[in-house]
DNA sequence: CTCATTCTTGACTGATCATTCCGGAATGAG
DNA sequence: CTCATTCCGGAATGATCAGTCAAGAATGAG
């Protein structure tokens, strides 16, 4: 062997992420990431390549981080309306949490990359597929369970919770405040029956 | 007087638009905007300033532009449920329209640009309000005239509608194809009702 | 014609960018 | 100890960027 590293390799992603995801991709320099993530140049080289490389395994702890904190409470074997109420929640929370309205990482990159890039757009793609399939999961469970209309579109119903949370990201980002996004939340979700009540502490 | 401008202005920011539109900011170059645009660096810099000015003037362009086709119709005296169905289908067709997928460029800017540049920010927030109000004018007409539901909410209802498009057009640019978009929307319209049919040529 | 203005062309700045190379010090497995 | 590997600090590279300058040709109002 030889001398290890003297950095948590880990940490040091996730400031990279953190500065991608505040800034974009083009906006960030290698100049503030060696700075933000504080190892040296030549370390950031050495360990995670060039600035795509770099930047495509941010996007990975991202998804990783998402999928953990939001997508796999709806894939728990007795997810279901509740469970979807709990996400709508998690995914406003998360929208406001940042006072520099980040918005999501993934959906600034389709954005901004995706039509540019092809590993980027697939890394998009499964993402978006991921999304769907969990939403799914819990919604046909909802509906096994009658806690939704038994004539749902359970498939539909899963494509469109996608993109009305992309839409919710958007707003967050332009800087709609909690409580019109909680608004468009509860509007959105009368497509489900019986309607859930989001605004918390009714 | 003296020599008048031998190019079209009009044209010439038409053409920076939408490669603004298709590339973004950043990632557009003054090289790239003097080749395409079609005229003289000299007279790019004396006619539009500098990058940052040309975008914004491309930028109410869009608008203007977005403002004609899309939330006029809306705005009209008698726009109701019946507007708020074209204006629908409409978008779907102005999303797929172009093979490279530029989305919208209000929501792209929205993005990439609109938390680190305040004029930015400002015409984005203008077009949201814009939009906002278009879609709410609707909504009360239809709502006056029983075609959607008396207990509707218009204003919550036209804050949805906003969110729910710029929904779609993330989803559009990572690629959905024209049945997606078709079939969320169709499912986003459940909240106004009666719910109208929104795939075409039912 | 005169002359202010604009066009065309191309070179040029100075800044910033991502990336690489260097040399010397530190580290730890064998 | 030896030596491969990694650290550090900084310098250097070549590319690209936005924006400017300069000089001659074209234009058209007066």
């Amino acid at each position: 062997m030889a001398r290890p590293k003297a950095f948590d390799t880990d940490a040091a992603l996730v400031r990279a992420m953190e500065l991608f995801w505040e800034q974009g991709y083009a906006a960030t320099s290698m100049e503030q990431l060696v700075t933000t993530m504080g190892i040296k140049r030549q370390s950031l080289y050495d360990t995670f390549g060039d600035k795509h490389r770099l930047f495509l395994t941010a996007l990975d702890s991202y998804c990783t981080m998402l999928k953990d904190a939001m997508l796999d409470p709806l894939r728990r074997p007795d997810a279901g309306l509740q469970a979807l109420h709990d996400t709508g929640l998690a995914i406003i929370d998360f929208l406001v949490r940042y006072p520099k309205r980040r918005a999501c990482l993934m959906a600034n990159t389709t954005l901004e990359l995706a039509p540019h890039d092809a590993e980027v757009a697939a890394k998009v793609r499964a993402h978006l597929k991921n999304m769907e399939d969990a939403f799914r999961h819990a919604l046909v469970n909802a509906k096994a369970r009658g806690e939704i209309a038994a004539t749902s579109d359970a498939d539909a119903l899963a494509k469109y919770l996608v993109g009305m949370t992309h839409g919710l990201m958007v707003m967050a980002k332009s800087g709609a405040d909690r409580d019109t996004l909680t608004g468009i939340m509860a509007t959105a979700v009368a497509p489900l029956q019986p309607a859930p009540d989001f605004r918390p502490a009714a």
